[in-house]
DNA sequence: TTAGAAATTGAAATACATTTTCAAAAACTA
DNA sequence: TAGTTTTTGAAAATGTATTTCAATTTCTAA
């Protein structure tokens, strides 16, 4: 987990005017070390388990500071809460997500990136974030129906 | 509003096991009337307005039935809540959804639409759903900061 | 056509994710 | 390091969505 990665952060709390706690960088680095997807409840149990007292208000507020930050962003909404993904060292990608096993595969393409460029350029958006999402049966799940 | 379209909601109904309810039938004929996106508030108020006095919990009650038998999609959560948008007679579309002014852009694209169908082919997908979304700040948004 | 079984309804209660409140504690700034 | 401002945890509040339940409706099959 690089250190450049707090400092960055750490830049951009003070940037906005606000103040740079314990808690908010014990957030960040343990939702960097998950690295890949994850919700509110994990991160505060994983949190809780190496006995940190930060409690899921912190998180709570902490994930939209993470989110204008660039460096987590929501990707779908499951079971009634939402789901974020790192977003620092990735590039675009898709979720196939399984309606029935709930699994979901996130895949990278070329096509896709370029697509989204396309957009981006065609349109004069400045975008900031994007995500396809892909539901359907997993091969897997059409056998056994 | 097509009646066949109608028909064949009274068909899945009961392929299913249930009964076909004037309420049903009601919620979905509101829907069609907009044709476009729309949350349950917006329909319950509808109804409302034109004496139904259809309850929210129907309304949350049929939705899962719509989507399962096509009619609808649920596309994005903004503001704590759900939307939802008629998928007949649609074409696959994606979303620039501009996070300052919260303006909704659907645009169809052949490009978009052959990407989707060639991840179907590729991964052996079963597809029922999709959809793209791209936040960022639309042409007007981006002047005013 | 109608009796009876099964599903559906509205209203209220409930569940649950997220946000807000508030007083105490911590971070910062000059 | 004193004073201002923000942040924190805990609890309360909010708001969407789901469930419960008794009354009603749909529908089947006799």
């Amino acid at each position: 987990m690089s250190d450049s990665l707090l400092k960055d952060f750490k830049k951009f709390i003070k940037n906005k005017g606000l103040k740079y706690t314990p808690e908010r960088e014990e957030i960040l680095k343990e939702i960097l070390e998950v690295g890949d997807h994850f919700d509110v409840e994990a991160i505060y149990l994983r949190l809780k388990e190496r006995k940190s007292k930060i409690s899921k208000a912190s998180i709570y507020r902490t994930i939209p500071l993470l989110i204008e930050g660039g460096y987590i962003q929501e990707v779908y909404k499951q079971e009634g809460h939402s789901h974020y993904e790192v977003t620092i060292n990735k590039q675009p990608h898709l979720h196939f997500i399984c309606v029935k096993c709930k699994k979901v595969e996130e895949v990278g393409d070329e096509r896709f990136l370029h697509l989204i460029k396309e957009y981006e350029k065609e349109r004069n958006y400045k975008l900031l974030s994007y995500h396809l999402e892909i539901f359907g049966l997993c091969l897997n799940c059409q056998r056994e129906i």
